[in-house]
DNA sequence: ATCCGCGCAATGTGATCACAATCCGCGACG
DNA sequence: CGTCGCGGATTGTGATCACATTGCGCGGAT
């Protein structure tokens, strides 16, 4: 048998694996708050033992996408509204800050490529699918800031996007149809024009928007 | 023998204790960058197992206070330019928006609290105590942030600390005495003036000023 | 029918171990 | 004297296990 070119094996460790299987589905809202997690279940649902399992958990925890009782007791956190507005609050704080990095790198192909997501982002509302509605709002802000070359704050950013996950999901239930890209189209269009003041109060509001109601 | 009350003991878990130590040690800069540590080092000093340990290095890295290798080798990062600039950037955007919160919760205990730690700052700085120096500066900063009432603002600012902890160091090491408490005044009197824009330039001013210098 | 205990099952914690990868120092060779 | 290579020692990883704690369901009493 002829030797075969095969994609490079990407060995990634056990607790990597994990970590980034249950961080997604946080993000994505795919854990209701307040859901229950074994150590022992999520080490048979991945395939591993309980080490790799409880490292990733208190990598979450640590993160704030998980909280942890004083016995030690895993689940996805119940924001309060403080806490909901004070996330809200960061968000804008850096993703404001993001979009600004990214503006005056911003060619014709990064806006083509929102506004093709911004295409999939009115697909997925028609269908009312709320994980693939947050999957592809998460795209085009990461799409956006990636441009910004400033990887420690959008990590920072990830991290608040990933505490606000469980919640994230209560909210697109009662989103409006329609709705959704609004914000959006102003976003596009200030980076079109070049225009700083109104990408920043572009995103500042797309990022508030929601969340206002949320913490109703 | 007659029962004693005694203090309520704390039990605090193995890699908490351990996560702890390290985590103050990164901060205060006790650890130079690029230095490098063994999973059974830290657990033979903190008189604990690998396990503990290696959960606490893990929330480390996780949080950029550590860096890993692909192998696995754990050490404190050493930062390029650009990451510093971003950590500056993320510090005055968050510690800003702590400070304007506070400012409206500011009494006149607090302002003599801070001015107090000034004061140990400056006796610190004139002993050219290094880590006096950090530990009293991010008591200066945290006492002004916690009247904020915002947990997870604070959190991520100190997220921050952490990850500039190890190269925090190398700046104060040339610092010039006396110059130190200089915005730190001027915090103080926006605080008493009830003056927040003041205030905003002030954190800015005392936040940029010093990793300025380190990022050339 | 409801509430309270009790005991078992389930869970998190941390130690230990086997294993593979990797680093480092020593010696041989050019 | 410098450089390469090899082998032992060191290190991280993940599985397993014993143990303490906690939660929960079943049964009985009121």
């Amino acid at each position: 048998m002829t030797p075969v070119t095969r994609p490079v094996e990407i060995v990634t460790s056990a607790h990597d694996r994990v970590y980034r299987g249950l961080r997604t589905r946080i993000m994505l809202g795919q854990i209701a708050p307040g859901e229950a997690l074994t150590l022992r279940g999520i080490g048979k649902e991945f395939e591993v033992s309980m080490t790799p399992a409880r490292e990733a958990v208190r990598r979450l925890v640590a993160e704030g996408a998980l909280s942890m009782s004083s016995s030690g007791r895993v689940q996805t956190p119940e924001l309060s509204n403080e806490r909901i507005e004070e996330l809200a609050a960061l968000r804008s704080l850096i993703e404001v800050e993001l979009a600004s990095r990214a503006l005056p790198r911003a060619h014709i192909a990064l806006i083509d490529r929102l506004q093709t997501i911004n295409g999939t982002i009115a697909e997925v509302v028609r269908d009312r699918d709320a994980v693939g509605y947050i999957r592809s709002n998460l795209e085009f802000h990461r799409t956006l800031y990636l441009r910004a070359q400033a990887p420690a704050m959008l990590a920072m950013a990830e991290t608040v996007w990933l505490q606000l996950g469980p919640t994230m999901r209560a909210l697109y239930g009662r989103l409006r149809r329609s709705e959704a890209p609004q914000f959006h189209r102003l976003i596009i269009a200030a980076l079109k024009a070049g225009d700083e003041p109104g990408l920043r109060l572009a995103v500042r509001s797309d990022v508030t928007q929601g969340l206002k109601m949320l913490a109703s």
